[in-house]
DNA sequence: TAAATAAAAGATAAAAATGTCTTTTATTTG
DNA sequence: CAAATAAAAGACATTTTTATCTTTTATTTA
């Protein structure tokens, strides 16, 4: 479904969205701890959602990684266009050069209301709504 | 969603279930054409998918690859479970070691309806159910 | 201002996916 | 049986993805 790069990003953004709630940073070590990533691999992949404004961050000691209130509104779809571009949202299930309704593969019609069911579930996804449950341990970013 | 080797696999066996209606075969050069493949990289694929029966060839002149009637039943979601496996089946979304009602991930719930929702297209979709619309060329296997 | 800190950036490296080419094996046909 | 045919198998190459390591830049604090 999501790239190994996108599932990353999405449990970072998760992680850090939590942490940011009280408005305090965190820094890479401990991202990479909270969602079981390989460190620098994570690294990279938040500069590159930094350089596209959806996640903040200061350099130094006391520096670190957060969400200011606009990107605590980001939906993981906005996420995932920015990893894994949007062939999840447009593109065709069956690798057809371009999805397209006058030159439709097979499964065109079906594959397109389940495309459309999980852009409705990403969309509808904030970063700002996982939190509650991640503090009662009713849901988990790693193992 | 799928991989390339997936995606081509798909389009092969559709395109295949398709010369096999009146009993024919069709050879290696034919399919990688009609489907727009690399020839030599869906012969593998092809040859994997005989290994586990989902297929029929045979070697020499007059020789290719067919589906009997009961690969004519085979559903796309046997074909995605043969090449890359049962993950988009079962495995979690963000990328969790396993996908747990016991410790699920953020979107858990949510996507395991949307996950749900993708099986239950692929296993409904039978080989032979295409071929009448590609005769007509209301869809297509290739560009 | 100097030292410490932490992210940003750059350079490699390893692994997996994708694609190509050659040789072998099985089958048919003359 | 010999030649032709076509899939099966094996070897190799390229590209993309994933992961690691080092250097640089920005910021804070003493
Ligand atoms: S053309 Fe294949 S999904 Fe639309
Ligand atoms: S645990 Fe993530 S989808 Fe079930």
């Amino acid at each position: 479904m999501f790239s190994k790069t996108c599932e990353y990003a999405i449990r970072a953004m998760i992680f850090i969205a939590q942490k940011s709630k009280d408005g305090s940073k965190v820094g890479i070590k401990e991202i990479a701890k909270g969602i079981d990533s390989p460190e620098h691999f994570i690294a990279k992949i938040l500069q590159e959602l930094g350089r596209k404004r959806l996640l903040q961050s200061v350099k130094g000691p006391n520096g670190g990684f957060y969400l200011d209130d606009e990107s605590l509104q980001c939906s993981l779809a906005d996420i995932v266009k920015v990893v894994d571009g949007d062939k999840l949202f447009t593109g065709c299930g069956l690798g057809l050069k371009q999805c397209s309704e006058t030159h439709p593969c097979p499964i065109h019609h079906e594959f397109r209301s389940v495309r459309k069911g999980i852009q409705t579930m990403l969309e509808n996804a904030k970063l700002g709504a996982f939190t509650e449950e991640l503090e009662k341990s009713l849901t988990f970013l790693k193992r």
